[in-house]
DNA sequence: ATGAAAGCGCTAACAT
DNA sequence: ATGTTAGCGCTTTCAT
């Protein structure tokens, strides 16, 4: 055609909006131009951080996203099969398919990267969590804590995150190179859920010999163990110090000290990765340049001081002591 | 068949796994049980808080959610065209299509339900921005301040949330009811993003005649505006008030004086209009039953108090004096 | 009750 | 260079 004609196609074309069907181009080609992203709990904090690396670098590629949240081991089977016909790729977070939907997932032609979970034959984005166990656990030592608490997730494949039971171990190897006794007692681990922090504060707390300080696997679970505590009238960290997991935006306001792990930049890593295999040029399988390894670092902040006296929870007058009150004050409107 | 022979199908199907392909299905069906979310930076707290409510509500009728980042202005359009063919429905938050883009997906057969956005012919879950700004105006001239500042976003469509605007009419409002001057000096705007606040800060404090208080239009804005004040050495609430807007997670942590508006619930709300759209049985246009309007409360905490002595910038002595220090001693891993 | 075939809207491989 | 057609994998309608 001329190239007046094609113009004025063009034109007449971008008026009316025309857009091709999605299911049809997608059926017919076999390609979707979207990623399917799946995250236990998407609206953590942490998975949220990553997020915020995912997105803009998959739209700089002109990928749309699918979210699939899994907060039950069904959704999380559910959501490895819906995958395919709908997207290119998969970007699963914390959470690996089994063998069996990796075999279709690769029939289907769907490439696979892990985020927060380690594989053996896909490219992953990982932190050496037991190093981070260790790291929270040598801070604590130093400052010269001896009766120190491990509060975590229990592991049953969703509800428990495995990297949860990774810090754990950090945190064991670290209490026996120091020559301390482990204590069952002072390891707690509950399923994931708000409630959890509160609890196992009240069990450590009510402890013969409670802990001087506490290592959390997260920064959620060690600001509602924070809460807890003080509302049970320890101060923290004059007679409790507190260490976290993750660096999430709110451990900056409440002042919390915490093993960082770089969060946007594994979610800008683990779609690169994805983008590179589905260019086609990717790295063969065990390619050592598909397992990004991002470093951990320490932050002190004001949850974590030098062991002060014993407390009892039984002392008088020790309600709403912390500086980590929160005070809801709330007036209905008229 | 048998009911032998049908179960014996039955458990191959489930041991291999097959699944329907999506995109077959859909050019088949016509339907795609996906729902798509549309949001200008869907990272941001407030987003987040809505996604919680909307996520498991949709879940629950067994519909997935594409997510559509909208950053820039032509990604809005891109978003809502590239929709047909991929979903079901729309949920639209904080930004409705245009008439065009409207005709198109109702020619198309996709529901759409407006969140934080009014609308004349849609279904919308919307809140009083206008009475919020007078809540949070009102709630300082209580305290006794009279030199008020508003501290919002510019409007550009996508980088300006119009309940910025509806915020500050309410601002100007209760200002002119309780007959004090409105100061063009005291309304500052700046294009969404995380500098804003300070640069908005800096400016207020060096008036001749800085502000006692600042209403900001969310709570991102009140906390960066609250640290870049503090950085200036002016204490807050001493010196300065700072009441936000949203009632976000963080605030209960920093402390934050704010309007709360039910965020997550704004998101179940809004997906059960949806569904009850796709269901069929929707009411008619303009049906009352559908435009749900949530209820706004003054949350009071610790950014706001009378006022105090007044400050001048250049006192000496004036660094971090605050309660809301940021303490970010890093520490790099060995 | 079972099987065959048309068609969803597009793309890509054809033949003209 | 242009037009035609087969086929993507499923659902649904229509014969058998």
């Amino acid at each position: 055609v001329s190239d007046a004609t094609r113009r004025r196609v063009l034109d007449v074309v971008a008026e009316l909006g025309y857009e091709p069907n999605a299911a049809a181009r997608a059926l017919s080609t076999g390609r979707t131009r979207t990623i399917g992203v799946v995250a236990p709990f998407f609206t953590r904090s942490s998975v949220i951080e990553r997020l915020r690396g995912i997105a803009p670098r998959l739209a700089a590629d002109g990928y749309q996203m699918i979210l699939f949240d899994v907060e039950r081991p069904e959704q999380r089977d559910a959501a490895f099969r819906s995958l395919i016909g709908r997207v290119d790729g998969l970007l699963s977070i914390s959470l690996a398919p089994s063998t069996a939907d990796l075999d279709r997932l690769e029939a289907a032609g769907v490439s696979v990267v892990l985020v927060d979970h380690d594989h053996e034959h896909l490219p992953v984005v990982i932190v050496d969590d037991v190093e981070g166990g260790r790291i929270a656990v040598r801070h604590l030592l130093e400052l010269g804590h001896r009766r120190i608490a491990f509060a975590g997730d229990t592991e049953d494949g969703v509800h428990g995150f495995p990297a949860s039971s990774r810090r754990r171990v950090g945190y064991q190897e670290a209490i026996a190179t120091a020559g301390l006794e482990l204590s069952k007692d002072l390891v707690r681990v509950r399923p994931h859920g708000h409630a959890s922090g509160g609890a196992i504060a009240r069990e450590l707390l009510s402890l013969r010999e409670p802990p001087t300080a506490i290592f959390a696997a997260s920064d959620m679970q060690a600001l509602s163990l924070i809460e807890a505590a003080q509302g049970l009238g320890v101060k923290v960290p004059e007679e409790l110090s507190v260490i976290g997991f993750d660096d999430i935006e709110v451990s900056r306001y409440a002042g919390l000290t915490t093993v960082a792990q770089p969060l946007g930049e594994s979610g800008v890593r683990g779609a690169e990765l994805l983008l590179a295999d589905l260019a086609g040029g990717a790295g063969a399988e065990g390619d050592p340049a598909r397992v990004v390894r991002l470093a951990l670092r320490l932050v002190r902040r004001d949850t974590t001081a030098p062991p002060g006296q014993a407390f009892h929870l039984s002392r008088a007058g020790r309600k709403d002591r912390g500086r980590h009150r929160v005070t809801d004050d709330m007036m209905a409107t008229s």
